[in-house]
DNA sequence: TAAAAACCTAGTGAATTACTTGGTTATATA
DNA sequence: TATATAACCAAGTAATTCACTAGGTTTTTA
């Protein structure tokens, strides 16, 4: 289990897709806007976000993407472990790798059993915080009404500006 | 709080400082050969324990490291936390920059205080865990043994080459 | 005085991160 | 049926981090 800002970045645009599931499919385009991650990094997370089935994508215009499950049934640590899924095998297989047998020449290190322990607690713990107690949250409720405000914003000044170009 | 192989290395290395407490100041070069660790990087890891209180050093021939605390004393947060360090002042701070404010052109992130949350829970969870506590772990008693075994046999090793050598 | 060890600085290849560019395919709508 | 939208895909890239190498100096013991 690795802690980067790679899973804090899943989960960010996780909890957005969860904050508007009521709009139905939400482009990337949207997200990159409100969350400010540039597009093709967030096409990048969510190629590995959909092929663990934590999302459904619908292709042409009005698509987008949907949590694939309810918000209670996504947690934290699938999202976080779905993005950071990589062919890793050097080293011990701490960092995720399936892989065991030989870190040290051939013998086990002195941290690997205490490695694993540490690391499939911390699993369990991220594992017990659903996308639903993300949103349930006050802090985060308020930062995306403060975005949701914000792109509308975006939304009115291009219609002017269109306007103003016609 | 950023969990990677950095961190491990750090915990690996004041471990093994630990076990061996009794046997006076530990050298890098000791424990670069027990556990597998290039000198360079463990004196690089080490100038971070020392700045910040973890362990004493003394100089010349038959020096080498210490801890500073008792190993009841000393836990795992602290070790990661220590050769983590950095000046990073980048994004909004939540890996482990004490730097606070304006993530997002200004504002806090969705998941600015969800991310701090989530790290000080499992810093909580990691400072709950000595090197005593590590110490006592039966797998990492039975590998400590068969490390020193093995150093015991490289030292004999090296006696026979020189007496060949003379 | 020689050797051992901490201590210090700079550089380096590999991996990862976050992103850019430039496409193709599928599909809803005008 | 044409067009725009959006997912999907591949390649490359600057910046950062990781783990290590190289080449010192300083301190201290024997």
């Amino acid at each position: 289990m690795r802690l980067t800002t790679k899973g804090r970045y899943a989960v960010t645009a996780m909890l957005d897709l969860a904050l508007h599931a009521s709009d139905g499919p939400i482009s990337l385009a949207d997200i990159s806007e409100r969350q400010g991650i540039s597009l093709s990094y967030l096409e990048q997370l969510f190629a590995k976000l959909r092929r663990n089935d934590l999302v459904r994508s619908v292709r042409g215009p009005g698509g987008g993407y949907q949590l694939n499950r309810e918000q209670h049934a996504i947690d934290v640590a699938e999202v976080i472990d779905a993005v950071n899924e990589s062919v890793d095998a050097t080293g011990c297989g701490h960092n995720g790798g399936g892989h065991s047998g030989g870190c040290q020449g051939g013998n086990t290190c002195l941290t690997h059993h205490l490695w694993c322990d540490l690391s499939s607690q911390i699993h369990e713990f991220l594992s017990q915080i659903s996308l639903a107690d993300l949103m349930a949250r006050q802090d985060v409720q308020a930062v995306a009404k403060r975005q949701d405000r914000e792109q509308q914003t975006l939304i009115d000044t291009s219609l002017i500006e269109a306007k103003v170009s016609a």
